[in-house]
RNA sequence: GGCGCGAUAGCAAAAUGGUUAUGCUGCGGAUUGCAAAUCCGCCGAUGCCGGUUCGAUUCCGGCUCGCGCCUCCA
């Protein structure tokens, strides 16, 4: 086994090698909690929930934490605007969160630490860190010194000069130095505050990630995912902090990030980034409504991580249309899950190649091929199993073929029950036996009109909604 | 202005210095009472201009177009 991964800090696929093989640490950036997430937010979930569980096929252990970012002025704008404490807000969007992914097939983390239940620490790493020389204290404020580390900028390939060009760097009058960043404010009394040195305050946005990686997963840590857009600035002062907190320690050893989904602008036409402040945006929750959670994880993996991925109708449509036919081969297929079925070596080495799903899904579909094409019973099953392990680490095919077909993946349905259903096949069995063709072929045509597809087989009659 | 990413057939999307991606769609065939599903076959591609090479979609340079980051953002 040959896993690589593509390191936003070299810009180049690298051979991952464990800081400790015994237990491997992955953290990923999770939301911060004031609204539903969109299909955007998603993006990272899945992605890293598919590392993850790529991670615990190869290791024997895999710690992932993913954290709820519950501290952050739109969650007090928010919590202000309903009159309710900022806790109502993060506690109701986290929990959607959790259901939204959830359907999507995403595993629980090991560790979803939350910002307000570590704010201790995270003075405790501003306090060392001003003590190192790295932050100083101004005006209730802390702020880290940019200028301390000189390697400001490794990450994100930009010089202090490049970045300040831009001029839309936020200059206020405690800052010693315009790209420095904060690390503690101070809260006035209509804003959540804690007792901090510096006084009544809050954590800035970044530093909550440092302190909970070093509370929860150590100080240097394998891999820390997140969306493209963490890369600046929040992932580049991450690394300041802690590797300044920690005396030059390595952080983070591979830095991965995803591309973002883009969405058609209605009038321009052309494709933008999917934002919450662009309000461009499709929540999970609103496609969950006419979408199984499988089908949109299969869109979402149909594309390489770090490429852009345009949402769209059509998208999700082919992939609807790619896992009926997966689920097709095994469908009729007697599973034997007492077999000791492999993940086919072709997918596997597909996964491990930085995490190429668009390969690894290919390698499914040549898979059903074998399965559609052998007559040995034996070797359907033995492919069937293949193909099932295979696709669980992709989180897929997770429904019973059936029930995927009849159900739709959970859908409820308010058409035809079941058993009318199979009424009205049983009439149109009945009818060919007599050669009524015409009455055979009006039941099927009225059972489409209704969204329900019949399928004649040697061993009869299937059906499906469509 | 600075920095980065991308451009593959009708659509989506991989890979590769010379040999089938894959799925959907289209066309033909097998199968079917007719369909559907499935199988077989076919059509069809590497933005533009140079360079390196026996040979480039693949490597290098330039150009064009698209996207993004530099500010909250997955």
């Amino acid at each position: 086994m040959t896993l690589s991964v593509y390191n936003t800090l070299t810009q180049q696929k690298e051979i991952f090698e464990p800081h400790n093989p015994e237990n491997i640490k992955m953290y990923v950036c999770g939301p911060t909690v004031y609204n539903y997430i969109h299909i955007g937010n998603a993006r990272p979930a899945v992605v890293f929930d598919t590392l993850f569980r790529v991670l615990k096929h190869h290791f024997p252990k895999v710690t992932y934490a993913r954290n709820i970012t519950d501290v952050d002025d739109k969650i007090n704008k928010a919590a202000h605007e309903q009159g309710v404490d900022i806790r109502v807000i993060s506690d109701k969007f986290a929990q959607a969160y959790r259901d939204d992914i959830n359907q999507l097939n995403v595993l629980a983390p090991d560790i979803e630490p939350r910002a307000t239940e570590n704010i201790d620490q995270m003075i405790n790493m501003i306090e060392r860190l001003i003590e190192k020389g790295f932050a100083y204290a101004a005006e209730g404020h802390v702020l880290f010194n940019v200028k301390s580390y000189e390697k400001y900028g490794e990450l994100s390939k930009r010089s202090l000069d490049d970045m300040l060009a831009g001029a839309r760097v936020e200059v206020a009058p405690y800052k010693q130095y315009a790209g420095d960043f904060v690390l503690w404010k101070p809260s006035t009394d209509d804003v959540p505050g804690w007792e901090s040195p510096w006084g009544t305050g809050r954590p800035g946005w970044h530093i909550e990630c440092s302190a909970m990686i070093e509370r929860h997963l150590g100080t240097t840590i394998d891999i820390h995912g997140g969306g493209q857009d963490l890369t600046f600035p929040h992932h580049e002062n991450e690394i300041a902090q802690s590797t300044c907190a920690h005396d030059g320690e390595t952080y983070v050893k591979y830095w991965m990030h995803n591309g973002y989904i883009t969405i058609q602008n209605k009038e321009s036409s052309s494709q933008e980034k999917m934002s919450k402040s662009l309000g461009n945006f499709i929540t999970v929750r609103e496609l969950l409504e006419n979408i199984p959670g499988e089908v949109i994880r299969f869109a979402l993996l149909s594309a390489h991580y770090r490429s852009q991925l345009n949402w769209s109708l059509d998208l999700i449509e082919q992939a609807y249309t790619a896992l009926d036919r997966l689920y097709t081969a095994l469908r009729d297929v007697p599973i034997n899950t007492e077999s000791d079925d492999k993940v086919s070596d072709s997918f596997i080495a597909a996964l491990d190649d930085d995490l190429n799903t668009p390969k690894a899904i290919a390698e499914l579909h040549n898979l059903a091929k074998q399965i559609n094409k052998t007559t040995s019973g034996a070797e359907k099953q033995t492919l069937a199993a293949q193909l099932l392990k295979s696709a669980s680490l992709l989180g897929l095919l997770t429904h019973e073929p059936e029930s995927w077909f009849k159900s739709r993946g959970n859908q409820t349905s308010d058409g035809l029950s079941d058993e009318a259903i199979e009424a009205l096949i049983q009439e149109r069995v009945d009818a060919k036996k007599n050669k009524d063709f015409a009455r055979s072929d009006q039941i099927r045509d009225e059972l489409k009109a209704q969204g329900i597809e019949l399928e004649d087989t040697r061993e009869g009659t299937r059906w499906q909604r469509a």
